[in-house]
DNA sequence: ATGGCTAGCCGTGCTAGA
């Protein structure tokens, strides 16, 4: 089965994109990301006609992910239990669900914006908040996995220029070793095989031509259990689906897997 | 050309993204 994520940057304004790309790639199972749309205003029925079933969780202009599947949607949970409030808000940042053989979390972390704001504190609290709430599935049988955009480049060269990156988020100390806790947890990096570059980044910024100059970051991860992990037959970014007009500024990232 | 941001909102500029 081949299961994707995927920061859409909008489910509204991406929809021809994200009908195409579930034809052509013809995913099981996607999770996506930054819907900018309230759950009611998710586009159910252009995406039911293609099969899928979908969880959506959002409020509004901002934040909102979802998980569509054609393999069964079962046991859906919305929203990071025990995760923290921002200015007094649980975000829609977290969507679970049972699909077929496997349980999946589509996930945004929070960005953080800079080491000294409010967000960063934040970041670091929803990812240790997102440890404790995968900890059984983690640890468990089944296969299962945690996909998404987490806002972290975990080595310096998962951004195109590391010294652009001094003091910044996304690249510090403490960010990258949340993620290492979530991993000690149970979960392990799937990670994708490069493409016509040797770091198969996942994001390029709008500005100063990212895509073309190859401007990226790879901060749009899959962590697995061992259960998932060991039916990994293959994984790529799709960066097709970065270019032209009208694209998201991330990619999809597909993991194939012998289940 | 893979091309100089993009999306959403009561908006006519601002916030957010990373």
């Amino acid at each position: 089965m081949r299961v994707a994520t995927w920061n859409i940057n909008s489910v509204g304004a991406r929809l021809p994109r994200l009908l195409e790309w579930l034809e052509s790639a013809a995913p099981d199972v996607l999770c996506l990301q930054e819907l900018k749309s309230t759950a009611d205003a998710f586009p159910y029925e252009a995406v039911q006609a293609l099969g899928y079933e979908v969880a959506a969780h959002g409020d509004g202009r901002w934040n909102g992910v979802a998980i569509l599947s054609r393999v069964g949607l079962d046991d859906v949970v919305r929203g990071l239990d025990g995760g923290p409030d921002y200015e007094g808000v649980q975000e829609p940042r977290a969507v679970s669900a049972t699909c077929g053989p496997v349980r999946v979390w589509s996930v945004y972390v929070p960005n953080g914006r800079e080491v000294a704001h409010a967000h960063y504190a934040y970041k670091l609290e929803w990812l240790k908040a997102l440890k404790a709430a995968v900890a059984d599935d983690a640890a468990g049988d089944r296969p299962f996995a945690v996909l998404g955009d987490y806002n972290v480049a975990r080595a310096d060269t998962d951004v195109w220029d590391i010294k652009l990156f001094e003091g910044a988020t996304h690249v510090s100390a403490l960010e990258r070793a949340a993620i290492d806790e979530l991993e000690a947890g149970g979960l392990a990096e799937v990670m994708p095989r490069a493409l016509k570059y040797d770091v198969p980044f996942t994001f390029w910024d709008y500005r100063d031509l990212g895509f073309p100059k190859n401007k990226g970051m790879r901060i749009d991860l899959v962590l697995g259990n061992p259960a998932f992990n060991a039916a990994v037959k293959d994984s790529y970014v799709d960066r097709e689906a970065r270019r032209g007009k009208g694209a998201s500024d991330h990619a999809p990232v597909v993991v194939d897997l012998e289940l």
